[in-house]
Formats: structure tokens, sequence, C-alpha cells
DNA sequence: CCGTACTTTGAGCATACACTCTAATTTGAG
DNA sequence: CTCAAATTAGAGTGTATGCTCAAAGTACGG
């Protein structure tokens, strides 16, 4: 994989792979429907990566890092800015978001790669949202702050499987209500 | 299936089912684990189901219907009993939820059937967590509480949902935090 | 241009799947 | 005990899957 083609077939395909994941799901993700969807026969495929399973990390790769708001502003974001960022990645990055929402489901179940993948994703992402937690209210000890932003975050992620199975379901909206509510509770 | 034998058979193989649902997801969920699990051969599988899916839809149905509680409590039980029984549920019929949840991703992906019954089953838990919010807080619109219901159900899916991932994680902490920021922030 | 490294082709392989069929066995009402 | 009905056994069906491979085609540095 040197020549251009080659790097734009691999392009095509993770595409497709994206693309299927979010709308079929893990298992609706064959070898077959990849290949039909961007035009290419499975030899192509097997010369650009060295199974399935390859592309479709490749994939979740992509949506855990979409998930994460500009790492730029580490430490400096506030928790509202984090929730916000979060509703940005959702509503525009759709495929993405149902990626990340399937693969927990589906690929943690059978796979240990992913499941690690997913699982220090969620530590680190729960530790953002502490330390943010932390900043806004001084007054709340390390592990509270860390059981309150692990709460937001796995309701986050509920709002996200919903949206997943009805796209009408408006993830804004309910999005900053457990902000708004979380703040509260303080 | 008139026999004390059959019926017994059918028994085991809804339990296998149940069980492969919950540790492995619905694709690995195949007529051969199934039958190993019950210690039954194919051919009786056929002669007690007449698919697959009719045995998973079983358990689904089995799921949903654990998810609600007491149903003659209806019209009476407060927000906080309401989330005390999902804790419950959760906490006590762990292949259930996973059941619930791993359904709810990879069955409503490509069977209309399962959707459609998953997003029913949503739309009455909400309307009856509506109900009890309307019930303790008066003041608020129809609309409003709603809303504060959606939120909180999809939240509390999201808290399952990490819970199917990770054994360990403290489902009655959170919900009840859930709970709490929820009341506070009216 | 040449030649090599890369890419594409598409038939083909082994395996696993959901499901069927017939024959044998077991059940239990009369 | 009898016998029809229900259940089980287990080999077998067709299809779809992930993946391979040898041959043909293309890109591109020299």
């Amino acid at each position: 994989m040197r020549y251009k083609a080659g790097l734009e077939t691999r392009d095509r395909i993770l595409e497709a792979t994206r693309s299927l994941i979010a709308s079929e799901g893990l298992d609706g993700t064959t070898i077959k429907a990849i290949c039909d969807q961007a035009g290419v026969l499975p030899g192509s495929f097997y010369n650009l990566f060295d199974s399935k399973e390859q592309a479709i990390l490749s994939v979740v790769r992509q949506a855990i890092d979409a998930v994460d708001p500009d790492p730029e502003h580490l430490g400096t974001d506030s928790l509202a800015d984090l929730v916000e960022a979060y509703i940005k990645f959702v509503t525009e990055q759709g495929d993405l978001a149902r990626v990340y929402i399937r693969i927990a489901i589906s690929g943690s179940a059978n796979n240990h790669e992913i499941w690690g993948r997913t699982m220090r994703h969620h530590q680190a992402r729960v530790s953002r949202f502490a330390a943010a937690i932390s900043r806004e209210h001084p007054s709340l000890s390390d592990a509270e702050a860390e059981r309150r932003a692990e709460t937001l975050v796995t309701s986050l992620n509920g709002i996200t499987l919903h949206r997943v199975m009805d796209p009408d379901f408006d993830v804004s909206i309910h999005a900053r209500a457990l902000l708004t509510d979380a703040l509260a509770g303080v």
C-alpha cells in the first residue's frame, strides 16, 4: 500500500465500513457488503487489510477519537463545554456516534481488544469530566467529583443509545437537561 | 408440544437462549450454541420452535416484561419507587437486563418487530415516569414532565448499558444520584 | 520506455450457519 | 396393554461467511 490508488481504495473501504456499522450493526457488516458499497472485490480488500476485524478496529479508533473534543483545551474546558462538545459530536457525526454505541455493546461481548479500548476511553473521559467538576466545585472531594462524572458520562451515553434507535430523538435538549440537573444537585 | 417432556425441553431452550444473549450477544446466540447448552439436538429445537427468531422473541418478551415493576401499583408509585424497582431489576435479574440492552441495540438494527416492541415499551415506561413526576410536581406542564421522564429513563438505560460492559459498575449509586439530581433540578 | 512493486480480478476454499427430514423412541389417554 | 401422538436423534440441505490465490493489469521511479 504505497501507491495513490491503494490509499484511495483504503479510504473507500473504511467509509463503507463506517456507514455499514452505523446502519446495519456489527454483524450486518460483512466483507461482501463492505466490498459492494466500496466498489471493490474481496481480493483488493485483503490486499489492504489483513482481516475484516482490522478494518473494523480502524473505524472504532476513528469513532473513539471523534468523541473527545479539541485536546488542546485539555484542563481548561468547563463541564458545559464538554457537554456541548459531545452534543456537537452526536448531532454532526451521527455515523460515528452510532458506531461508538453499537461497538460498545456488540463489540465488547466477544472481542477483548475492543472491550479494553472502549473501557480505557471511558475512563479517560470520566477523568476529564471529573476534572472539570472539581474545577467548578472545589469543595467536592475527588471521589465525589469522579462519581458525579461517571453518572453524567454514562447518562449521556444512554441518550445517544436512544438516538441510535430513534433518529428523531433530540439529544441536545436532554443532554443540557442532564447538565442543568447535575449542577443543581451540587 | 403437549407432553411434559416437551414443556421441560422448551424451558431449557429458553433458559439457554437467555443466558447466551446475555453473555455472547445476539449474533453469538446460534442454534448450535443454544442446543449444546440446553442439551438438545436441532431436531428437538425445531419441533418446539418455528425458528431461532421465535425463541429470541420469547426471551425479549421476558426481558421487557421484567423491566416493569408490579403493575398493580400503577398510578400510585412515586418516582423513587420506580427508580428503586429498576435498580432491583438490574441487580437481581442481571441476565434479563443484559438481554434488554443488547436487544435494544443489535435487535433493533435489522429486525423491525423487535424495534417496534422496544420503542412501544420505552414509550409506556416514559409515560409511567411522567405520571409520577406530574403527581409529585403538579406545577409542571405535561410536556415538561414527559421531557424530564424521557431524560431520566434514557439515562437509566445508559447506566445499565455501562453495567453490561463492566459487571462491577454500581448501578444503584448512580441511579439514585440521577433521581436526586432530577428532583433538585425542578 | 523498462521493470518492478503495487493493485485488482474473480473464481474458489473451508467453515458455520439456519433449518429439514426420516426414522426411532417415548409418552400417556383409553 | 395398545396405539396414536408427541418427542428426539442425527445426518444432511442449501446458503453465506471470512478469506486465499494465481493471474492479469496498472502505477511510477529510473
